[in-house]
DNA sequence: ACCTTGTCGGGCATATTTCCCGACGGTTAC
DNA sequence: GTAACCGTCGGGAAATATGCCCGACAAGGT
């Protein structure tokens, strides 16, 4: 069929992988050509089979979403990404939008809202789930102004591994560029977000929820 | 059949219950009865339709999973529950088999693994994925469970104001002592507690409770 | 008395942070 | 086109912090 759309699933996690799969395969007129669950695999997966769409999760391990989302869009600026993510904070979409995805739409959603996007990206429409917009615009109108709109992506990319105790070599591996590099982006997002030291930026990432609690708490709340 | 396994799903995902479903299809003796997306939806859920196992992820909105776990334990000591969490810090499994699950797989793990969990489980066995196994082995020998106890009262309650983000001056004033003298308990601290940075510091310090969460956290919890 | 342990800080080599700079590619504006 | 800008990348150099050494002193313990 002519007007099928192909599409790629990158998803660290096999399970969810299984279930974009069984979702998509009701759909007639959609039809998933390749898998990856990891960035790197994503942008040689993505020249190897031309997907029309690509579904991406952005916190996976090693080499993560938005860095292969500016991968894939330098190689092919027509690149339609869609992101399923499970983080509600609206920072995320904004990022993810910056490194050139044209969706966002959290795990959290209906299914249908994926299903929804998917043809409303494949018409080069740009589409957002309605928690996300909802908090965009409340950030918008309140003074919840987040400063993390103000880095970059690559500051936020780097800004998220900092926070895990990522050492500043590990950082510069996965990235490919030299640690002196990090070390400057390093101090530019601490004068950047106002804090003075690693521990007050901790503090900033957790209320920001770039840092996930529950990754941390061995207890309940 | 005599030998179906009759399975109940718990998870925030639609996209992960559809994963689960699609999967466990595959299998002929397993059969999903029921799915709830939180807590308290798969406490009266279970009650209702006692299912042979339970799936559960337990980082969910609301009532977390840990406490779901809880309940249908008082409900049901013989209920046997499998965590499937995407949390690959072995405390989780820790706390999850405190309260009452029977098992503990990462979503990271092949599908395979939580099909062979599950037959595992059904049969009273307890089981841990490979990678949670080997993370509580390394974490045995490591000995940092008591780590806190090295330390004296006086460096405990400068890493108290430390991870607070107290300036180091702040705190030389408050304990009328040198910068200097904090500068190298700090250092003794993150030597005793076997860190490197002081992101690593305060990733332990929220773990062992000395950073009151709430006081930082901007959500509930 | 003697040894241990905790507390306090100086010294000093090394590492890191901080802030500067220029280079390069891509966009946008005109 | 080209000028202006932004994001990314990293070198250089001074200021600062860290890592690890040391000795001093007091309080118990044996």
């Amino acid at each position: 069929m002519s007007n099928t759309i192909k599409i790629m699933l990158v998803d660290d996690h096999a399970i969810v992988r299984e279930g974009y799969r069984s979702l998509l395969q009701k759909q007639d007129h959609m039809k998933v050509i390749a898998e990856a669950s990891d960035g790197a695999q994503a942008y040689l997966s993505y020249k190897e089979h031309k997907p029309d769409i690509v579904i991406m999760d952005i916190s996976m391990p090693g080499q993560g979403g938005l860095e292969a989302i500016s991968r894939i869009k330098q190689f092919d600026a027509d690149a339609k990404i869609i992101v399923f993510s499970m983080h509600q904070n609206p920072s995320f979409a904004v990022q993810a939008t910056r490194a050139g995805a044209l969706g966002y739409v959290t795990k959290s959603s209906d299914p249908e809202v994926l299903i929804r996007a998917i043809y409303d990206v494949q018409q080069g429409k740009y589409t957002l789930s309605a928690d996300i917009a909802q908090a965009l615009a409340l950030e918008k109108l309140g003074t919840n102004s987040t400063a993390l709109d103000q880095l970059t992506v690559r500051e936020f990319e780097i800004l998220r591994m900092l926070v895990e105790a990522t050492p500043t070599q590990d950082i510069a591996d996965t990235l490919n560029i030299s640690p002196k590099t990090v070390a400057n982006a390093h101090y530019i997002i601490k004068k950047k977000l106002g804090v003075t030291s690693d521990i007050e930026l901790t503090h900033l990432a957790i209320k920001m929820n770039i840092l996930d609690l529950l990754t941390l708490s061995a207890n309940e709340c």
